[in-house]
This record gives structure tokens, C-alpha cells and sequence, in this order.
RNA sequence: UCCGCCUUAGCUCAGUCGGUAGAGCAAUUGACUGUUAAUCAAUGGGUCGCUGGUUCGAGCCCAGCAGGCGGAGCCA
């Protein structure tokens, strides 16, 4: 075999011409000329492109290979890079030897042809969909961006924290949990008064898949400043909608002698960061986004690096909803939570652009975010962006304990928090930190529709068939 | 969980009044061409989601179930 290059690496291999290479990868299309030529796309999975071998019929298995590849086989190419006769591509292979690696069964049956596919059918042959274009540009974007955010948190001397998947701790936060336990379903122990004895599980108590690594991540936050977690979270929530999943990444960071303005502004700065790396980084698939999925993809990101995200107050938030002029399916109200239908219309038409909302009231928030001085708000706040809703949800968190235990018992907090406790009665200080949902920035900056195509093989309510 | 829509060829979809099934694309074969989601021609391809009911007769009407999609709620 020749000097093996990927495809990408190829295509921009101006000073290899001349040079015999060899790719690898899988056919996309035949194209047969009576030349006596054949054109054969590969596509490896480097780049959104293909490239392009000219294989001559003198080719000892001319016949009986290469005249018989369909889309989806797996060859070798070995050949000398050239400039290409043609006018599709710069650089092309005049292959001297094709090796089919593996074979496509019954090419009839096959389920990725040629011609494009609803994302729906994809769905259901989601161990094949990588090989479309789309799935192809989602998945380096993907990779692109998680490194984008690990980069961005390394560079500002954040520590990755690896917060546990499982846990004992049922009241992380909102949302259903699920069961983690080795005990027998047909034959479950029984403690005397009937109850399930879960002292004989696997930890000696009830465990579950994480909901969040927020409290986890801020006992390390209280000795190490600037932490985050990026890692999958689980929700046994029955929702069946195009921005949920049961399994997906979170990425949560959390950062000590700081408030709510603090917390606010790295998520502006961080969201900013990571749009201009897929800017830099990206650009041919986000031009494959711009002209298929959505012409705004590239604006949209070209607009969140440069433009000073809006802010506002819940309380201010309400007076615009109020006196907006528009009628809203569902009541707008103080003390009210903001419903999709406002959020959209607050960063959508109202502010044209992110919308960070601060300051909701604390019947509407979670027991540990810190209660303001007027006693009616907590220091919470969400990132609204147009077109997709909520993208980022923190708050400052409460560090005086005498706070968060009338909170806990206002709120019926019941269970064993006693060491989130102890953070707050050995050297505490203001902190807070925000959750974002990784498949939903995927969403927004692919302006893919629904989440369940932006991850590799979704979980969601009644489905996990892969 | 709630509301609405959908399920017919490998894929996307038609299918009239209830009378034994149709197109485009894909595939296969051939023609043609430094081709570009090539083009042209021919050919093959169906348990109409499942179960039951009404009917002489059901893709079509009725009931139940399953699955999918969109929206809402919950949230990230």
C-alpha cells in the first residue's frame, strides 16, 4: 500500500501531487464512463467531501470489482494525486489498484441510497445514518465543539471535574430518576414490615443514574475556584418532544467568590467563545448547514460571537410580556414561570438576539439558588436563544446554611444532604455555576431541528433500539 | 402525561363511490458520456403496522392495540 492519507488530508495535499496514495474508506457513488473509465466517490468520514478516484477499465478486476461497486462498500484506493480533468473537485486519485474491503449485501436493500432521507427513516437506522452527509457534519461538529468547551475551561484554569453517574442522592434537583440496583426483580427482599430492603442492594441504599452533577461539583468548586463537570446525565422524564432526551450531556460549571453577574457573564463569554471555534473550525460543514438545514446557521453564530447578549430582569421580563400588545396561550403573571411562547417572544421579537433573564421568583426555583434580599426572588437565571428557548439554566447558589435550611424545610426537602451541608459550615463563599445542555447548543448551532439527530443513538420514552 | 396527525414497494408518497395496487427516486440490465445526487430505455420489486369486527367483497368503514411524528407540560 502507498502512503495511506485520509481524505481530508488529501484533498488538501497540493504538495503530495505526483505522489501515489492510498484512501480508504466507503463508496458513495459509481459513476461509469465508455471511456473506459469509472468514477468512484469515496467518503471516510474526514471531511464533508469525498474524493474522486479515476479507475481505468485496464484495471486487472475491473470487471469483476469495480463495475460492481454500489454505495456503502468499503475499497482501498491506491493511485497518484492529481489535478483533476473535471470540474467538481480540485484534486482527484488516478487509481492503479482498488481493493474491496467489504461488500454491500443486496445493494437493493441497502438502506442509505443516494438521494436524500427524512431524518425520521434515519432514526431508525441510526447504526447506518453516519454514513449520510448530514450525520457526518453533526458528528465532526460535535467532536469540534467538545473541544471547543474543554479548551475554553482549560485555558481559564478550570478543573474538569468527573462527578459521579451514579448516586444516592434523590433530590439533585428536578426531574424522574433512574433505578440503579443489582437486586433480583423476581424475587425482591423484604424488610419486616414489607418494604423493600434495600440495604441488601449493590450500595446499601436506593442508587440512581445522575440527574445532574451540580452538587457533586460544588464541594470541588469550594477548594479548587473554577470547576466544571461534561459528562452524560439521566432523566426518566416522559417527555416527547424535539428538545428532550432520557440519556444526554450536560456541561455544568461552577465557580467560587462569584455571583449571579459573575455566573452570567463566563456563560456570555463561554457561548461566544465556542460559536467563533466552530467558526473558525467548522466552516465547510457549517456551509453544508447554511445551504440544507438552515440558511441562518452561519449568521447565528456569526451574531452570538459578536453582539453583547441582552439582560433583564424576570420582573422587567413580565412588564414587556404584559404590555407587548400580543396575546399569549398561556397567562402572563408575577410569580408565573415564562412559558415557551414568552421566552420566544422575548429574545425573538422583543430583543432580537440572546436574552439572559435574572432574578425569578423563589417558588418557581430550586432549593439551593440564592435568595435575594427582597425576599421574593432567588438569583436565577436562563439564556434564551432565538429559536430554540432555553439553552443555559443557573443561578448563584445559597451559601449561608441558615438560608438553605429554611429553604429545604420550606420546600419539603427530605434526604441525606448532610455533606452539601457541611460545604456551607466549613469555609463557605458565594459561588454559582449554570447547567447547558450540550445536544441543545448542537441543535442550535447545526440549526438542526430535533435533538434525537444530534446525538449518536438517542434514548428517548420507548426507545432504545440501538 | 395531554392534544393533533401519521403507518401502502428499499425510500418519499398517491390511491376517487368499498370492487384483488400506482408514481417518482433507489436497485438490476443495457445504451451513452471526464462523469458530478449524470442522462436515456427496459426490468424486477407489495402479508397495504397488528388484532378483531361490519360486508358478497376492506388499503379504504368501525373498535382495540402497537409504533412514529408535531405541539404542550416538565426541563437542559
Amino acid at each position: 500500500m502507498a502512503n495511506v492519507m485520509d481524505v481530508r488530508s488529501a484533498l488538501a495535499a497540493s504538495d503530495e501531487l505526483g505522489q501515489r496514495i492510498s484512501v480508504r474508506g466507503w463508496v458513495r457513488s459509481r459513476r461509469d464512463s465508455k471511456a473506459g473509465i469509472s468514477f468512484v466517490a469515496v467518503n471516510d468520514g474526514s471531511c464533508l467531501a469525498n474524493i474522486q478516484a479515476v479507475v481505468p477499465a485496464t484495471l486487472a478486476n475491473y470487471e469483476k470489482d469495480v463495475l460492481q461497486l454500489s454505495s456503502g462498500c468499503a475499497v482501498i484506493i491506491s493511485g497518484v494525486l492529481t489535478v483533476s480533468e473535471g470540474k467538481g473537485q480540485a484534486l482527484e486519485i488516478q487509481a492503479d489498484a482498488v481493493e474491496v474491503v467489504g461488500w454491500v449485501d443486496e445493494p437493493e436493500s441497502y438502506p442509505i441510497s443516494k438521494k436524500r432521507h427524512t431524518f425520521e427513516y434515519l432514526r431508525s437506522v441510526a447504526h447506518l445514518r453516519p454514513r449520510t452527509n448530514t450525520f457526518g457534519a453533526i458528528t465532526r461538529v460535535r467532536t469540534v465543539l467538545a473541544n471547543a468547551i474543554h479548551n475554553y475551561f482549560f485555558a481559564q484554569g478550570f478543573q474538569w471535574i468527573n462527578t459521579p453517574l451514579i448516586t444516592a442522592s434523590d433530590c439533585e434537583g428536578a426531574g424522574e430518576l433512574f433505578r440503579v440496583s443489582t437486586l433480583d426483580l423476581a424475587n425482591l427482599p423484604r424488610a419486616e414490615n414489607g418494604a423493600i430492603d434495600f440495604a441488601q442492594d449493590f450500595f446499601g441504599a436506593q442508587s440512581y443514574l445522575t440527574v445532574s452533577g451540580q452538587l457533586n461539583v460544588e464541594a470541588f468548586c469550594l477548594a479548587m475556584s473554577k470547576v466544571y463537570t461534561f459528562g452524560p446525565t439521566f432523566r426518566a422524564e416522559n417527555s416527547n418532544t424535539s428538545r428532550h432526551l432520557a440519556e444526554f450531556w450536560m456541561v455544568e460549571p461552577e465557580i467560587a467568590f462569584a455571583d449571579l453577574n459573575d455566573d452570567a457573564a463566563l456563560a456570555e463569554d463561554f457561548l461566544k467563545h465556542v460559536c467563533r471555534v466552530l467558526l473558525e473550525q467548522c466552516s465547510a460543514d457549517l456551509e453544508f448547514f447554511a445551504e440544507f438545514i438552515d440558511k441562518q446557521a452561519i449568521e447565528r453564530l456569526q451574531h452570538v460571537a459578536a453582539r453583547n447578549f441582552e439582560r433583564m430582569d424576570y420582573s422587567e421580563a413580565v412588564h414587556v410580556l404584559q404590555n407587548c400588545g400580543k396575546s399569549f396561550q398561556f397567562p402572563v403573571q408575577w410569580g408565573l414561570d415564562l412559558q415557551s411562547e414568552h421566552e420566544r417572544y422575548l429574545c425573538e421579537e422583543h430583543v432580537k438576539a440572546p436574552l439572559i433573564v435574572m432574578n425569578y421568583p423563589k417558588d418557581i426555583k430550586a432549593f439551593y439558588m440564592r435568595q435575594n434580599d427582597d425576599g421574593k426572588t432567588v438569583a436565577a437565571m436562563d439564556v434564551l436563544a432565538p429559536g430554540i428557548g432555553e439553552i443555559i439554566g443557573g443561578s448563584q447558589r445559597e451559601e449561608r446554611l441558615d438560608r438553605l435550611d429554611a429553604r429545604m424545610q420550606e420546600m419539603n426537602i427530605v434526604g441525606d444532604l448532610w455533606w452539601y451541608r457541611d460545604l456551607r459550615r466549613y469555609g463557605t463563599v458565594p459561588h454559582a455555576g449554570f447547567g447547558l445542555g450540550f445536544e441543545r447548543l448542537l441543535n442550535y448551532v447545526t440549526g438542526m431541528e430535533n435533538i434525537r439527530d444530534v446525538i449518536p443513538f438517542p434514548r428517548v420514552p420507548k426507545s432504545a433500539p440501538f
